[in-house]
DNA sequence: ATTTAGTTTCTGAAATTACTGAAAGTTATT
DNA sequence: AATAACTTTCAGTAATTTCAGAAACTAAAT
């Protein structure tokens, strides 16, 4: 239920949030009627959000030899499952404001006040860029060393005053 | 415009995105009746708006000396809106789930299914729990240490690999 | 105390979004 | 080819969210 209540603060929303909480955190792969069953909901609405689903790679089909129906589950480890969702969200709230920024920036301001505007437009994309790239590549370290620079926290900031020490003549 | 159709995705409506937006790229402060102008709504719209984008503290009054109107204006710059932003919108995501999943985790599981389940929640618990901690400690960066760490980009995986190297001893 | 310039709150209408249940579609089995 | 066991789609309905505009409120100026 809470999954639901949260689901559209995640993205989705509430049916496709508790079905998504239900298929977590039972053990087996479960068939849509067992999941409308669950949630008491349509077996159509279950349709469309297995559906809805499968666009954030969040479940996968399962099937069982010698039965017919499709069981789901979820789709990899509940880290691999958190990515998903954080990179469709990237693309969903952040990849068009980038694009459309862009476009923007290319026209001439022909006054102050469009100087101004472009200006803050120019600070709004230098962030969400850097915040994209940084965060794509942070996907691109192992999990050993994921988990090392968690552990670090605000540890870093002397990392990093130590990195440029050593190679300060560079 | 665009402001306003990314609005919900950004965790507010349509016409609290739009004006948000346009108090970003206006030079000056506004008052809320020119806003409901520029963006033709209705002046109680504004005022509800003003609200929330308070309760965000995206947005300020200013006063204007001999004027009895109030003028609103962006509070701080990109970087801090962003930031404020995503502070926000943890509460909202991150923290009730976090607090349903410890009291969840206290019960004791009273058989194989709900060991499953508590093993599950867990997982979430830890990764968010981890989340939070890093990002907030991210924030204790100065701006400079920061920009630096942005910059590093995956270069940070060889940062751990030679502190670790560095520090093997200890 | 009244007027005036402004802000906030609230109601119901409009727009949007989510859901059901029935019908249509698909695929394995006989 | 017909049936049976499922799944998907979709039209209409229900629920939710957003919004305008009127009424209530507040405070400065006279």
């Amino acid at each position: 239920m809470h999954c639901g209540e949260m689901g559209s603060r995640w993205g989705f929303n509430r049916t496709i949030g508790q079905m998504c909480g239900l298929l977590i955190i039972t053990k087996n792969p479960m068939t849509a009627n067992e999941i409308a069953d669950a949630l008491s909901i349509s077996r159509g609405n279950v349709s469309m959000g297995i559906k809805e689903l499968q666009s954030w790679q969040l479940i996968r089909v399962q099937h069982i030899p010698g039965d017919r129906k499709e069981y789901y589950a979820p789709a990899g480890d509940i880290w691999d499952m958190a990515n998903r969702v954080f990179e469709e969200r990237k693309k969903r709230e952040i990849e068009p404001t980038l694009t459309l920024l862009r476009d923007n920036l290319l026209d001439e301001a022909s006054n102050d006040d469009e100087l101004y505007a472009q200006k803050q437009m120019g600070e709004i994309h230098n962030l969400l860029e850097t915040v994209t790239k940084w965060s794509s590549e942070l996907q691109r370290l192992t999990p050993e060393q994921l988990n090392k620079l968690m552990k670090l926290g605000s540890g870093i900031g002397k990392v990093i005053d130590l990195k440029d020490k050593i190679f300060k003549k560079e």
